[in-house]
RNA sequence: GCGCGCUUAGCUCAGUGGUAGAGCGCUUGCUUCACACGCAAGAAGUCACAGGUUCGAACCCUGUAGCGCGCACCA
């Protein structure tokens, strides 16, 4: 084997190996090779978007994702990780026109034109489109790069119109004018979801109307958008109100616009509040959600007083029109104040929605848009578990039934069409039960309740956006003057066969009245027409209908993602054996946007959920907590960091510091450690590898690698020919006993997404436990092995070396498997350089540690043929102690740690010539003196007592003994403290009569020990003189 | 207003009823033959507060305060 360098680089060492598992197919899925030995286990990606670059918030979720699906595959799962991008409407289009604009292509997009700025946004893609799944290999992800989808891929985007057709035929998407979210920068309609309340501080402004009917009367007004008052239509009280209930039917002037000051009424609705403001209410229904809902009860005129763009129109008067909206309201106040109607202003909070993307206001509006009935609500909501409408669980698959033309939509593959896999260790259904639905589970659970309070006050979805970059529209409108072919003219959807089509096209469209009886008497069909038929769009268009302008939601087609990306509608091979995936790893701030959306998308489609566990991550901020911002430049390029400290060291910094369900403070410190982690790994597999030579395989061979599912009750042959349990030091038994907690622990966390804990844990092991005491105390066999006594029938010291180097190899090799998921690539490094991949078959490491087996615990059997149990432990900690106490004495007396000097040991239990060496060198000690029972020490000589007898540091005239005698008193008072507290315990009746005999027992052992302790001490404390 | 979460060492966080823990930072000593990205030893905590349950509470219950998040309202 070639000689390990001294420092580990990972910029040479990285790409090396992600090479490696690209060129031997180690990510490719295939569906083929699933069955019930190799179950399957899939995730798919959360698409960045298109235009994205790598953050630490992606670093952080797809390091998770890696760690799942390596896991996965070292547990002998066949794993399918499917990668892409999303489209990302209005963030890519915004991107790319304002570069446009930036190199003088256009001012406005206008000046392109829909198609030549389509193409634009495409060409853009395509420069720039795979950047961030570049970045994702610099990271190690080990995602299916075959699959890699894309959103507006053609077969992805079949899938959104035919979704969209079906739904449509079922008669949950609709067309109305509603009052929207609307975007004056973007120019758009948005959802509810892509609005964030922000807090503001504003102006309360209070304004007075006169009562027509009586002169002199006055009603005041409050209102934070006295701009809007031209859009008025009728002054609101409540009909409850002793004190304006009398003015219901009478009327108020608006004062605005000036030359227009339109009498309004004066109506009574129960929606205005006494304590609000005055109790007096403007009502402005074509500018506000509220207002317009009571416009609508009381059939009040809708006046549109605003631009798309924000901007005042010719309605709001001749001293708004032109302005922009907040330029019209300092105008508007300006012109109140004018007229003597504004009486006063006063502070005022309150949240107002602002787009998500383009960040300013959005302005209430009404306007013409596409909606959603949200399908399967009720089996998207009942599948989670923890939430609380989980009962009577309707049948996967029960949707809406198609009205007719059924025959396209529904060869999706069967629901049910379900697949083996099961994570590792998951509880069946409760024995006894009704079968109950498998349980989708979020991780952490409180997600589930957020999720099921969205689901149960859930709204129509504005589904269509004014943009060009995106899904069209898939339905053409156009003006029917022939009969209607039902009689019901409150239906949406019409059983219509358009006479210009073929019954085989008929079949291929729905058609929906648009506008039943629309403005003059006309009837609008709005004609969706089902995806890859052409020839129908090109004969709507010959007959004057026109495809609506619009594009979809983006999340219209990331809905989709989980079976979408799998070859839906055909029923593939990849479908029937990966969904529904196994985990979907997403941060909560999806949850609503996606996550929900999906849920309801897989039942309505696949008849079954789409993931069975959805791992929320945390937010990444920064060290003080803030959110990583550009503007703020605290959000470190992932790329810098990998280039800087390894991809491995990002990685293990960012999971060690992400505990479930808690956001992640980011410091660059975490990736040092990481950084560190990596170097320690490094080194304590080059001492390893120092120690070969004399007697041992060049390579260490793999040593002890046992070969996985090892059968029960047969001490594996492996284990006999590499490690002789009869040769085992204590040292080794315990590092074995270490290993296997490890093990356990790494397991079961993993298996609860605890991926911090897992990190933490992996790391105590091997720094604290591993480097720190079994290496140091192997040292005693490997470097500086003992003369055995005379006496003892010592074996060879070859032999015994030997064995500690296959017990060395044995913990190194399972060591770099549970690490291989947060550290691919030195392990990888390691586990190659090492040999440990020799005499291994492929699918066991042989190839790459990839594919080794994920370490099992000890059998029984096994722990028995290594003698592993409790003594072992005990002895250990015992030793530890004495070292421990050793070199609390070698500090009290000053003496540097690198200073060998003379120990004496008085033991109270005979120790064996190997331990001894290995106390000698762990204490640094030379000569470590061993003397009988009756040894007295000279007055004066600092002492500690220990579980193996009493450690004394023989400096006579060196040791400070005012220092020692301080030392003593403290650890006295302290024991002596102790002592009373249990004693206090045990005197008490309550106590002794109800607690369980273990914790009685337990007790009293701990009273007899600090007893014990604390008369030694106080002799020792003696023995140092006066 | 409703709901959720958090409050433990200087910082970030583990710790679900029985002797308060880790990493970082800090202090001291050490280039001891894997590693100074290291080794060794240390200092450091009224477990937010107040009640309650219990023989016993950081942990369970009730309440309070502060912080964070979500939802709703917002004339």
């Amino acid at each position: 084997m070639p000689e390990i360098e001294k420092t580990y680089e990972p910029a040479a060492v990285e790409p090396k190996w992600y090479e490696f598992w690209l060129q031997n197919g180690c990510f490719t899925a295939d569906p083929a090779r699933v069955s019930k030995q190799r179950p399957a286990y899939s995730i798919v990606i959360p698409p960045p978007n298109v235009t994205g670059v790598l953050t630490l918030g992606h670093v952080l979720n797809n390091t998770i994702q890696d760690i799942l699906a390596r896991r996965a595959r070292m547990l002998g799962k066949e794993v399918l990780w499917l990668p892409g991008t999303d489209h990302a409407g209005i963030a890519t289009q915004n991107v790319v026109e304002k570069t446009l604009r930036k190199e003088g292509v256009m001012k406005h997009r206008n000046d392109l034109g829909r198609e030549a700025l389509v193409a634009k946004i495409w060409e853009w893609r395509e420069k720039y489109g795979g950047i961030i799944l570049q970045q994702l290999r610099a990271l190690g992800c080990s995602l299916d790069w075959s699959r890699t989808r894309f959103t507006m891929d053609e077969h992805y985007s079949h899938c959104v119109s035919r979704v969209f057709v079906d739904l449509y035929k079922k008669g949950l998407i609709y067309r109305g004018k509603r009052m929207v979210n609307w975007c004056p920068a973007s120019l758009t309609a948005l959802s509810d979801e892509e609005v964030v309340m922000k807090e503001q501080n504003g102006v309360l402004y209070y304004f007075k109307v006169e009562v027509v009917e009586e002169p002199g009367r006055f009603l005041t007004i409050a209102t934070t958008r006295p701009e809007t008052i031209p859009g008025d239509s009728a002054i609101a009280v409540n009909p409850n109100d002793p004190r304006y209930a009398g003015l219901i039917g009478k009327h108020a002037r608006r004062p605005l616009p000036r030359e227009n000051q339109a009498p309004l009424p004066i109506i009574g609705d129960d929606a205005v509040a006494f304590d609000f403001g005055t109790g007096v209410l403007k009502v402005t229904p074509a500018h506000d959600k509220a207002d317009n809902e009571i416009g609508q009860r009381h059939n009040l005129p809708q006046i549109d007083i605003i631009h798309p763009n924000g901007v005042m129109n010719d309605l709001a008067g001749v001293d708004l029109a032109g302005l922009e909206r907040f330029a019209a309201r300092k105008r508007a106040v300006e012109v109140l104040t004018e007229l003597g109607a504004l009486e006063k202003e006063e502070p005022y909070k309150n949240s107002v929605g602002y787009s998500e993307r383009a960040d300013v206001p959005i302005e209430p509006r009404l306007s013409e848009q596409w909606f959603l009935k949200y399908p399967s609500v009720a089996e998207a909501r009942a599948c989670v578990a923890g939430v609380s409408g989980k009962v009577g669980v309707p049948p996967a698959g029960a949707g809406v039934s198609p009205d007719r033309n059924s025959g396209e939509a529904s060869d999706a593959p069967a629901p049910g069409a379900s697949n083996p896999q099961v994570r590792e260790g998951e509880t069946p259904s409760p024995a006894g039960g009704t079968p109950t639905l498998p349980e989708m589970r979020f991780f952490p659970d409180r997600w589930a309740k957020v999720y099921d309070h969205w689901m149960t006050g859930i709204q129509d979805w504005c589904i269509s956006r004014q943009l060009w970059w995106g899904h069209r529209i898939p339905v053409w409108t156009m003006l029917w003057e022939g009969p209607l072919a039902t009689s019901d003219s409150d239906s949406q959807i019409v059983r219509f066969d358009l006479p210009f089509l073929s019954e085989e096209q008929n079949r291929k469209i729905a058609v929906q009245v648009i506008r039943p009886g629309g403005a003059g008497g006309e009837i609008y069909f709005g004609i969706a027409v089902y995806p890859g038929n052409p020839e129908i769009e090109q004969l709507l268009e010959q007959r004057g209908a026109k495809q609506d302008p619009d594009v979809l939601d983006t999340w219209f087609s990331s809905w989709l993602w989980p079976f979408a990306t799998m070859g839906w509608p055909e029923k593939t091979e990849t479908l029937a054996k990966f969904y529904p995936t196994t985990d979907l790893v997403t941060g909560p701030d999806i949850i609503f946007f996606w996550v929900a959306r999906m849920i309801m998308a897989g039942f309505e489609w696949m008849g079954e959920m789409p993931f069975r566990n959805v791992y929320f991550t945390g937010i990444i901020r920064d060290k003080q907590g803030r959110k990583m911002s550009k503007s703020l430049g605290n959000s470190p390029d992932p790329l810098d960091l990998i280039a800087k400290f390894g991809a491995d060291a990002l990685r293990f910094g960012v999971m060690r510091s992400a505990p479930l369900g808690a956001d992640i403070l980011f410091d660059e410190k975490n990736v040092e450690l990481g950084r560190n982690f990596c170097t320690k790994l490094w080194n304590a597999a080059r001492f390893r590898q120092m120690q070969s030579g004399a007697g041992v395989p060049p390579t260490g061979s793999g040593a002890g690698v046992p070969p996985v599912g090892s059968e029960a009750g047969v001490p594996p042959a492996q284990f006999e020919a590499e490690i002789d349990p009869a040769l085992l030091t204590n040292d080794d038994q315990w590092i074995l006993l270490r290993l296997d907690a490890a093990i356990r622990e790494v397991s079961t966390v993993l298996d609860e997404y605890r991926f911090s804990d897992a990190a933490q844990a992996l790391y105590r092991f091997f720094w604290s436990e591993y480097c720190d005491w079994y290496l140091e105390a192997s040292k005693a066999v490997l470097v500086a092995p003992a003369s055995p006594a005379a006496t003892e029938a010592a074996p060879p010291a070859d032999t015994r070396r030997n064995n500690t180097l296959a017990v060395m190899d044995f913990v190194l090799a399972h060591t770099l498997r549970l690490f291989h998921p947060f550290l691919p690539f030195i392990t990888e490094e390691l586990w190659q350089g090492m040999g440990f991949a020799q005499d291994l078959p492929a699918n066991q490491g042989g190839k790459t540690i990839m594919f080794a087996p994920w370490p099992k615990p000890f059998t029984e059997d096994e722990r028995a043929y290594f003698g592993l149990d409790e003594s072992v432990e005990r002895f250990a900690a015992a030793k530890f102690e004495v070292v421990n106490q050793g070199r609390a004495l070698r500090r009290d007396g000053n003496i540097a740690s690198n200073k060998r000097v003379r120990f004496i040991l008085r033991p109270s239990t005979p120790l064996p010539a190997h331990e001894v060496a290995v106390l000698k060198l762990l204490l640094n000690a030379d000569p470590l003196d061993l003397v009988e029972a009756s040894w007295i020490p000279p007055r004066g000589t600092p002492a500690a007592l220990t579980p193996l007898g009493d450690l004394f540091l023989p400096l006579e005239g060196l040791i400070d003994v005012a220092a020692e005698r301080e030392r003593l008193t403290k650890e006295i008072a302290k024991v002596t403290d102790e002592l009373t507290k249990v004693r206090a315990k045990l005197a008490n009746p309550n106590f002794t009569d109800k607690v369980p005999a273990a914790v009685l027992t337990e007790h009293r052992n701990r009273e007899a020990a600090w007893a014990d302790k604390l008369a030694q001490l106080q002799r020792m404390l003696d023995a140092l003189g006066l």
